[in-house]
DNA sequence: GCTGACATTGAACGAGTGTTCAATACTTTT
DNA sequence: AAAAGTATTGAACACTCGTTCAATGTCAGC
């Protein structure tokens, strides 16, 4: 087992090179970026070796998908070591960091988005993923605020979802940064008004 | 020049089938989907003739972006019909109207988009439309709210836009109609703010 | 050293791609 | 009626694509 952890690792060495080069060549040139001698070579290995690992090229961006959904996940996952608000407020604010509002990100989120709009098993995904982001915020919110019905709190997440996605669609475009701090600040306004409006 | 208008109108009948088989297959499909010989079955014309009016893929796609920019820009058009308010009021209110939130055209937008993204011709188009309704938007607030400066007006209009880029994303996920309501709630609270926040 | 299991390679195949072009149909001009 | 101009066709070209596969490399267990 132990030769075979050194085994596994080099293999997930080779394996999440593979990954990785095919979620770069996505977001630098989008779908039609992505063949998979592209990938093959951006990973720096034979061409035989990206069927080796995944099956087929739809498999390669199903698991490019969720690679990315997990990431969005972790925006809204519980973390115990801060109080329900500053939790809240925290989720909130993460999507306008550094690492988020980069292009690669941003543009990787677009084409995957719209790989999911084209075929129907990429969207079954996305759908879910999607799903439980709201979840996920849905809660936050319900433990910063606990007066409010579980319903409510869906109704302000997918509020703030709708102006999220617009913050990361339209930094695309270059909007300026003072217009995406106005943004976050509305969304926090929409999590932490007072109960009912 | 009569005739050369019948013959004009012809030329356009067919051109205009081939640009709209274009974006058919790209708003149901994505770009994968839009291959020179599957546009010309679409449009039920022979392959030659994809390559008669448009000399490249690239054009035929460049032809596409611009028809759906132009599009765009009428939702923010001065319209004299009505008074300044009213007309702000109802542009806000437009980019929810039914023909616009069919997954026919967010999906078109979202794979334009996605294109921009991915190629630094479109990007160039794209970025110019986005400018040039972020002006007209701003242009109708400013009209509606004469003691707004300016900057004020575009300020205004970037905040706008975000939501709305929002709205017609999340619209894809299937939020549903009432946070789309909430939304567009939202973005005419933003344009008839009193002057100074 | 040998064996067997896994990792890795690159050539090969058939299908699909964008583009070109000679040939044909249709209209208008002379 | 002939000529000229435009519209339209589909075959042909040179590529690229995803996938398969026999051959080779690597290395732990006997």
């Amino acid at each position: 087992m132990g030769t075979k952890a050194v085994n596994t690792g080099e293999q997930m060495d080779r394996q999440s090179r593979i990954l990785e080069a095919a979620l770069d060549l996505l977001s630098r040139h989008g779908i039609s970026g992505v063949s998979m001698r592209a990938v093959a070579r951006e990973a720096g290995v034979a061409l035989g070796l990206v069927n080796y690992y995944y099956d087929d090229k739809t498999s390669l961006i199903r698991a490019a998908l969720r690679r990315v959904d997990e990431h969005d996940l972790l925006l809204v996952a519980p973390d115990p070591s801060s109080g329900p608000e500053e939790q809240l407020r925290q989720a909130l604010r993460r999507v306008a960091a550094a690492d988020l509002l980069t292009t690669r990100y941003l543009s990787l989120r677009l084409h995957l988005w719209a790989l999911a709009q084209a075929d129907e098993g990429y969207a079954q995904i996305n759908a879910e993923a999607f799903d439980r982001y709201l979840d996920g915020l849905a809660a936050l919110v319900s433990n910063a605020q606990p007066g409010l019905s579980w319903e409510a709190c869906r109704e302000r997440a997918a509020d703030i979802v709708v102006i999220q996605n617009g913050m990361w669609l339209t930094a695309l475009l270059g909007v300026d940064e003072a217009s995406i701090q106005r943004s976050i600040a509305r969304t926090e306004q929409i999590a932490f008004a007072p109960l009912q409006e």
